[in-house]
DNA sequence: GTTCAGTTGAACACTTGCGTTCAGTAATGG
DNA sequence: CCATTACTGAACGCAAGTGTTCAACTGAAC
């Protein structure tokens, strides 16, 4: 029935030393690389003998793949564009890319998104999964909001998915790439490429520019 | 005078050698990561005694640089938009959309990338030379590119620097993530991407939608 | 209290890789 | 020919890291 209650019968797993390895491990793994980080390091960092990380993950890889998807599974309960403003489509609009920014600036995001990319190239099935637990399922998110909009008469769009990269796209512009390659952050860029990209998105798609 | 002829003393140094050393070190290090390359591999690759490997050098990191800035180089000459076509507006946006996706999507541009972004982690000035040499030396000629446009009355810009990186961002969309992640690529949804942003840059700025 | 599984610390074998040393060879200029 | 410089192959010291083994300890369940 439950899942609850293994009800063994020997000393019970301690959950809370579970999880100080895969959190140690996810700081070692995504600061230094796989290669680089060391399962002694992990171990101590966790507080933890390094053989009961191997009698937890067995492996080095497998621990990898723990830490990763104990991130994506953290990560994923860090945005939200449930709660935007009730104003105009301007002001919405600029809500949304605003918070879509603020959430993909945060070093750990930018440092976990290296990472993982980094690791894709010989486990291609890590950055797959990472792709549909984070970006696509947002691009969901928002393309069916846009889709909303236009149900309600505000927006005149074919494809909102398409839409929906298009406007996270601009909001991004090459702020992306200059975070990940570590150029010093301008607040005051961004807001002028979410600006834009308002504008710009009003122009093509909106069916009266207030 | 010239740089040339240094007329030293002893056997002169094998630039074939030099340079074999330096191709098989980018090929180690944007394959498997600063960490996990060996430089005897290195060695092993280029044909060469790990010993010269080390008299040129003198350290791994060094051999890095010297492979991220020869890199950095031969790309420079992989990307030219000079030979755009005579078409209409639209027909020039495309061709330079396409020509920007395909250089950025070589499987070669894309392992550089991540690699390059892992680095940055510790070596930050890794990335902002990259990020000098590559995106924003693109941007400043395809804002110019615009600029032209603007001049001669087909665009209505305020700010080329901008709408250069809205028209590039729409165009990646997500497949740049995609690339990254090892997501399957799909020329068709490329292909929709550009024509996707072409539409609405051309709404957002043409003077006349033609 | 006994039993059984989780946990520990320390040691272990094994591998890999960096960077160095050295004796010897190859190529070039004087 | 000789001095000088580049290159080679092999060996070495050293450090770090993986994964294993073992005897001892801890804690919950029966």
């Amino acid at each position: 029935m439950s899942s609850e209650e293994p009800a063994r019968k020997g000393r019970p797993t301690d959950v809370a030393k579970y999880e100080a390895i895969v959190a140690a491990a996810g700081q070692q793994f995504f600061d230094r690389g796989f290669a680089a980080a060391s399962i002694e390091q992990i171990a101590a960092d966790a507080g933890v003998s390094k053989v009961t990380v191997y009698n937890h993950f067995g492996d080095k890889r497998a621990l990898f793949v723990a830490a990763v998807e104990s991130e994506c599974e953290r990560l994923r309960g860090h945005f939200d564009i449930g709660d935007l403003p009730r104003g105009s489509l301007r002001t919405r609009l600029h809500a949304i890319g605003e918070a879509m920014v603020a959430f993909l600036s945060r070093p750990e995001m930018v440092q976990f998104d290296r990472r993982i990319a980094a690791e894709t190239e010989h486990e291609p099935e890590v950055g797959a999964a990472f792709l549909a637990a984070g970006p696509h399922r947002m691009r969901q998110a928002f393309a069916g909001l846009l889709k909303a909009m236009a149900d309600a008469g505000e927006l005149r769009i074919q494809d909102p998915v398409l839409a929906a990269e298009q406007f996270a796209s601009m909001c991004k512009g090459m702020g992306d790439l200059e975070r990940r390659f570590a150029f010093p952050a301008d607040p005051e860029l961004d807001r002028r490429r979410i600006d834009g990209a308002v504008e710009v998105f009003c122009l093509a798609y909106a069916k009266d520019c207030d």
